[in-house]
DNA sequence: TCCATTTATATATCATGCTATCTATCATGA
DNA sequence: TCATGATAGATAGCATGATATATAAATGGA
């Protein structure tokens, strides 16, 4: 998340020392960038919030329905499609599980790994949700431009 | 922050109920807004972690340095200038004040007002780290183009 | 004047990100 | 075959975001 409600002007980032390698309008793209993202990072979670989601429990239900050919995947498969450490999906799992939203059982190959599934539950809070996510997804994409 | 590592294509965005509604380049266009945001915006936290520092603290002193014409801002007026809750500005206070990069005094007409300015410390800190930050910015902003 | 309201900031507590470390299981080569 | 190292995942504990609430000072109308 970026943190500053208002974005400095041109003349100011060209104010500060060492802006004078690179470009002030480049500097104002970039945090132009962060501030919009952060925006639109903002209304999700408080979309998903509402439904008793957060982005990150959307996100990981959505790794696992999107796989083609495939109805689960490992806690490895889906850390590995999430940009977040391995503890934080291990407990991300634990809360989907408690919800109802998501099951998992050992490998019967190798019982180190767990393989996760979504339940019905998920598969219709999904349908549910897509719509209104997208909805949001491009409203943010229209008001800025 | 996004935490999807790789974005679904235009056909699996397609796939999904409801994004008939919207095209599907439009909603890869704001994924990839909110991937290219975050990776920035994790490059910089780690910048700042290497010199104790956080995006959040920064930012803190930066509100107050770039105000011009006033050495000080109260902690209402950084509370508006950033884009977190009270309590966070409070926290990051204390933190920022224990470091030696601030100091507060209450407002001398208004009691319940705190005053707060950067050190000389803060002033340095700030001269040294912007010309990386600057380069940070350019450089994601080159590399995506 | 004085009490009710508003304003400025701080405290309490929770949720969730992170790194470091632990446990359990599997794989491999002497 | 069994000790060593690699791999999968979980646990411990910290940092920092959020909301709800408390405290203290200023303000303003009866």
């Amino acid at each position: 998340m970026f943190f500053l409600k208002t974005l400095p002007s041109a003349r100011m980032v060209e104010g500060y020392a060492g802006a004078h390698n690179v470009s002030a309008e480049t500097i104002i793209d970039a945090l132009t960038l962060m501030r919009r993202a952060s925006q639109m990072i903002r209304r999700l979670e408080s979309f998903f919030s509402s439904h008793g989601l957060s982005q990150l429990r959307f996100l990981f239900l959505i790794v696992i329905d999107r796989e083609p050919d495939r109805d689960r995947l490992t806690v490895g498969e889906i850390t590995d499609r999430l940009d977040v450490a391995g503890p934080v999906v291990a407990r991300t799992l634990r809360v989907l599980e408690a919800d109802g939203y998501v099951t998992s059982q050992k490998d019967e190959d190798d019982a180190r790994t767990k393989q996760v599934r979504l339940t019905p539950k998920a598969h219709a809070l999904l349908k549910r949700l897509l719509p209104d996510y997208f909805a949001i997804l491009a409203d943010e994409i229209e008001r800025s431009k």
